[in-house]
DNA sequence: TTGTACGCGTTATCAG
DNA sequence: CTGATAACGCGTACAA
């Protein structure tokens, strides 16, 4: 900017006027200082401009599972949908559903500045966001604080998990597994405690053989491990053996996809979230919508970043179940 | 910084230190600085830290289509990986075809000085990123710059595109028709020009009429443009009728999925790029590793930010075809 | 082992 | 309308 102003034969704050448009600088003062931007391939440094007092980063980190993960994807798109719309960028990183790389990524953008942070949180307590920096606007996604009052923006999973059970009770079912990974450690056991109640409102108990929530389950290999514990259930004797199955999250219905596909019994099967071609392969699901969620939440935080300071919010998204077949297999 | 430096009753340059882990410094001196850290909440500003000359704000810029798009997910995730395996972040933007839209968020990344950039280009000239920052890493991604020498991860679309033609004539399938968005332009045309040479060399002749390029086929709805395209195609008298499809990207396939699912007679589908849950529909694909694809980019990007300047490279990943049952019904 | 002075690229303030 | 100067938070060079 120098060597602009050099050029241009004009002073610094000459140049920074021109450069950011304000007003107040002669037409012909700001052909000379374009000229010189042209000549010399000027850029304005944002970096630099950030640092200045009261000035932000205009970015908002996110910090998802994987994503790879079209849940996740969808979150993200969202949310950079929302960001771009009023000129901030978003950094994405994923956390693996580990809670030390949680803690890592969030303290690596609380060190950029970001000017406010989502986080689908894997790590039990987020006290440690406080004590780094209390100016920082945050919006949990999926999964609430612990341990911190802030904005959420949540699924209805208890809502979302009693509709799965009613509908496959509905359907003649009384042995129905639950098979979930543990990913997120507050929903698992969430929509597990959901399941629990809602099967002894209906049924009036739970054979907890039909249980599988995560042992093993680890994050990468969701999938495999989900066809496993299905595969596992399958080949029960025929009494104990489930003739429905609701399984919690959108990568452990894949792997009860691949797992019922060679099976000779027909089983019944909601899954929460989307599967990608879950219609053509008639999929039941308990839908939600992802990417209203992203941006809900970016809006949000860019409400707060902009000084709305009413107390912490907690949205909960709805949840509809969508029957396409898999899940209206009589029991 | 100065507040701890004061809290601490040393000078900010010793606080630096000990931030930084610095040695020559004395253990009493640290504890007192720590302390100070602890009692005044400080984080250290990456913001400021990043403007000191030679020092780089550890961060990459990754512009695809779309985030939500699996096969654009998987390249952000190896991105991704790559770049926190090496301490950096990555700023992630979905420009959804849109080549004013790359433009924009290219110039506000460059703004926002990332070391490197990754583009997924929609536009067709690229010279103004040479225009605005010759200092800045770029590796292409899936498609090649465009009047500009930079280094390029591309697809072997010709090889895949020649693969599938192959398949299906050895099916038996003479009347292929080609179904295709034009989101990337350049690799459309390239799959298109590769798909008439191989149809010419095995069949003889391309028929046009089972040739759909885009036209029509907008951003965002590229899935239900396929669909209707493929019905128009579906709805030929008989003897026009094309008894196999190829399709040119997994947005492209399914929708070709769904028009296919209501039709009476059964017709051959091979698809560029895997679609989620193509195993258990039969789809035969195509496939690539975008992952891997996204790793490499980011991998050659860090090399060249940290040196490396042999010329820019064009590595080209392989493709492979999948049989599934969907490429297999004869013709 | 610790401190001082300066500069990174920008904008705010206030004077001319 | 335009310019000089300070300041943002930090690290480098050098001195103490």
């Amino acid at each position: 900017m120098r060597d602009v102003a050099a050029h241009a034969g004009v002073s610094l704050k000459t140049v920074s006027r021109v450069v950011n448009g304000e007003a107040g600088v002669r037409p012909a003062t700001i052909a000379k200082v374009e000229a010189a931007v042209e000549a010399l391939r000027f850029e304005r440094n944002d970096v630099a401009r950030s640092l200045r007092p009261g000035h932000r980063t205009q970015t908002l980190g996110l910090v998802i599972e994987d994503v790879a993960n079209p849940y996740f994807a969808a979150i993200t798109l969202g949310a950079d949908q929302v960001a771009q719309a009023h000129g901030y960028l978003l950094i994405t990183a994923s956390a693996h559903a580990d809670a030390e790389r949680e803690r890592e990524l969030v303290t690596t953008l609380l060190r950029r500045r970001v000017d406010g942070l989502l986080l689908v949180p894997s790590s039990a307590d987020h006290r440690y966001i406080a004590r780094a920096r209390a100016d920082v606007e945050t919006v949990f996604l999926d999964r609430p604080a612990r341990n911190l009052e802030a904005d959420a923006v949540l699924l209805d999973d208890v809502g979302g998990t009693k509709q799965a059970v009613a509908h496959l009770v509905a359907h003649g079912h009384r042995r129905i597994a639950f098979v979930g990974d543990e990913s997120g450690v507050y929903t698992a056991r969430r929509r597990l405690a959901s399941f629990r109640r809602a099967m002894i409102a209906r049924v009036g108990a739970v054979d907890e053989q039909l249980v599988v929530n995560g042992r093993g389950l680890t994050a990468g290999a969701e999938v495999e491990h989900a066809e496993t514990a299905v595969r596992r259930l399958m080949s029960l004797p025929a009494r104990r053996r489930p003739t429905a199955i609701f399984t919690n999250s959108n990568r452990v219905t894949v792997g009860a996809l691949h797992a019922l596909r060679g099976q000779p019994d027909r089983v019944a099967l909601v899954g929460f979230d989307e599967v990608e071609l879950g219609d053509l392969l008639g999929v039941t699901v308990v839908r939600s919508n992802p990417l209203e969620m992203g941006r809900i939440a970016a809006e949000l935080t860019l409400e707060r970043i902009h000084g709305r300071d009413d107390p912490p919010r907690r949205i909960v998204m709805p949840t509809e179940l969508v029957p396409r077949g898999s899940g209206e297999i009589a029991g």
